[in-house]
DNA sequence: TATTTGACTAATTCTTTTAAATATTCAAGA
DNA sequence: TCTTGAATATTTAAAAGAATTAGTCAAATA
């Protein structure tokens, strides 16, 4: 099975195959997975239909490529902000205000890993629980840190971070869930959510102060 | 319209409406709404199934009346339980309680009320909204005794209450979610969820603690 | 040998049709 | 005011066919 090995080749590999990425990641991000057909991709760079499978094996290992290659910037993005802060509270909002500014922006190559609930292909879902560990290590990280400095008081700091972390997106899954309208949701219900997440956070964050 | 008339009319007014409600109940809690005919309800009372028009509208709203039936047999348990209690943690930990109990008990019944997002019918989405924010006054109340004792400082009640109701019910939702196997939670699952909202619960309290 | 393609096949989704199940109505009786 | 059997209206389910889209491959190119 090549999709592993093509999945996390070396992103330098190959100058086409960054463009495939990127062409589809534009579609992927603005029409969704569904919405997106391996034809539009290849027109969009005036290939073949047929080149996108010698660098992707099939869509869906192109999809997981570019999510990862998505989260993968976003991950590097958050780490960069994160390097002069060493106040826990401000590192927990910097990473809610990221995790948001990308969500809105690729909210549709997301959309489908938040509603496919059932049936996940398998490298799909390896994509996003790794996604899920990284997000949980950071949040670790972070409480470490502020245990070490002796601003909070914790017993078990994996299962702490997981709590805040489930808190965080479950909150945003109930709201954006009874949006009862539209598909997408607007700028507003954006901030609302993130507005919410950074107060329960600093709730949060102060329970566990020393 | 006098849906809203048969809707919340008081449950001692007839003798045999209660029964249509009962075995309803039985049927929604065990099998759901879609899996449930009016026939059957019918059937297991040896009533007509006309009869069961008589008494309510349409099966919508049979369904909304066991789901208020239900929902406010919940919420006198949970008053009645939380009488004796001044202690915030404490209160928090038996809603929390009763509310799981609940929920395993009727899961099936919840369910519909869980995954019917968009097109809620009009007076389902009355009656969820009408639960919800009964469970909103009974945490924003919980937390106003708090802070009279001395225990808790709070700006906004309404508004920390809704935080920590949106936590505890995204963190079931997301758990929920991504539990691919079976349509049904197991009991070890079920007691999984239960604890991490304790735990986060407790984390929030002591955040909001003087 | 590593890429690239057009033309082909396979799988999936979308429509349409029809049949069956189920919800809902109603005239008439108790 | 209740209650029912029988009739009708809606909704769901299944089947069939058409259309779209995913995926393959032998041959061409560089």
């Amino acid at each position: 099975m090549n999709k592993l090995i093509l999945l996390f080749m070396p992103k330098s590999a190959d100058e086409k195959r960054i463009k495939i990425l990127e062409s589809a990641k534009r579609r992927f991000a603005h029409y969704g997975m569904s919405k997106t057909t391996m034809a539009e991709i290849a027109k969009d760079l005036s290939f073949s239909k047929a080149l996108l499978y010698y660098y992707f094996p099939d869509k869906n290992s192109l999809y997981c490529a570019v999510l990862d290659y998505v989260i993968t910037e976003q991950e590097e993005d958050i780490l960069e902000k994160l390097k002069p802060i060493n106040n826990t509270e401000k590192a927990i909002m910097i990473i809610l205000e990221k995790r948001m500014e990308y969500i809105k922006r690729y909210y549709n190559l997301f959309e489908y890993t938040f509603n496919t609930s059932k049936d996940v292909p398998e490298d799909l879902g390896k994509v996003i629980i790794c996604s899920f560990e990284k997000q949980h290590e950071q949040i670790t990280s972070i409480l470490k840190n502020g245990a070490k400095s002796g601003a909070l008081v914790i017993d078990n700091y994996e299962e702490t971070a997981r709590l805040l972390l489930f808190s965080l997106m479950g909150m945003r899954l109930i709201v954006i869930k009874d949006l009862k309208h539209s598909f997408f949701p607007t700028k507003e219900e954006f901030d609302a959510i993130l507005e919410m997440q950074k107060k329960m956070a600093q709730i949060f964050i102060k329970g566990l102060s020393a």
